[in-house]
DNA sequence: AATGAGAGAGACAGATCTGTCTCATTTCTT
DNA sequence: AAGAAATGAGACAGATCTGTCTCTCTCATT
């Protein structure tokens, strides 16, 4: 049997699936409202302010993409270098989806550029975190400079994600994961002479 | 003596100051009124709408940004690669400068998602227009892949104008330039096997 | 000097969005 | 079963934004 679901539960599904499809600016609350089936009331009991809501959204996503990370050291188990590989790929996979809509963190910050916005606050913590987790998986991987690699991986992939979202019918994930690993290898050609 | 602006004239000049610096949605028509000194009645005499003088702004863009080709083709004229190189340099260089704010094609797209937008269409044209061009001096320097070179060149281009834009303090040129010269370098070498 | 286009100032309408408040009803806890 | 807490429905206020309209003034052309 189903455990119903509580209206905040609700309203945080429904806000995921709007904010990322369509924009978090161009969703209203009341469209949230709506397709929630939640009283007004109930939505401003649980988020005291719509920006709530969205730092609640971004912290969600947070999660999400630390498992996305958690997933690829189970999935290579042996090597941290195999496990950044698989990241990778695997990532740039899933952006060739027709539900992939970029970067909810990079999204996010464009569409509040005020640098003290508490939204914009939000997405840049969160993408932080993950890349700077990604650059210890290079300094655990004894790249010679996990700092560089893991700048130029966020690069490419930063802009694979935008690539994907606003170019989609043109982006390639061999193309992307190609391009790290002549990076990967590149660096790795370096140490090595 | 200096000429005096006509009202269009001031209108586009604070729109593209504003539109770049704080995005275009949070820009309102009245405050770029005010500060270009104009009246309500002679914005909507040269502009149908704010959307008019959106595309406006991204058009401006556009020209600067195809200037910015014309330069580097002009810098280095006996070699198309070494252009293409320049190009990737130099534009990465000015990601540093403190007044950068990221790529207005890229930022308007995601502030406006709605794929049949008049403000979107104009920016993902502009933003096409521009890659196609670097496209062609690929293909120009009779590298072997011109087009995935460019896709590659385009990922890590676009996440280069991210990363400048949001982490703006972690940005360095130096490491764009050693990636886009990889990237290169690792298609040359294929060729050359 | 006369005329007509362009420009400034600003009130106003209409739409939209966030957030508040009321009240009846349902659901959970004990 | 009863009281407490959560929820649904929706009116309403207040802010903000786009776009319209009127009226006056300036300036260039003739």
């Amino acid at each position: 049997m189903e455990k119903k679901l509580t209206a905040k539960e609700r309203i945080l599904r429904v806000a995921e699936q709007l904010f990322y499809r369509e924009g978090v600016r161009a969703v209203g609350i009341d469209r949230i409202i709506q397709e929630s089936g939640v009283a007004k009331a109930s939505f401003y009991r649980n988020f005291a302010t719509k920006d709530d809501l969205v730092v609640a959204y971004l912290e969600l996503h947070r999660e999400r993409v630390m498992g996305n990370i958690a997933h690829a050291r189970q999935q290579r188990p042996d090597s941290v270098l195999a496990q950044l590989r698989y990241l990778m790929e695997y990532t740039a996979d899933r952006m060739k989806l027709p539900t992939y809509r970029g970067c909810a963190f990079m999204n996010t910050a464009v569409e509040f550029p005020e640098t003290d916005h508490p939204d914009h606050v939000k997405a840049l913590d969160s993408r932080n975190e993950v890349w700077n987790h990604i650059e210890d998986m290079a300094r655990e991987a004894g790249l010679p400079k996990p700092r560089e690699l893991t700048e130029q991986l966020r690069m490419l992939w930063s802009g694979a994600a935008m690539v994907a979202y606003i170019n989609k019918e043109e982006f390639k994930p061999q193309s992307f994961s190609d391009a790290a690993n002549a990076l990967i290898d590149s660096q790795a050609a370096a140490a090595a002479k």
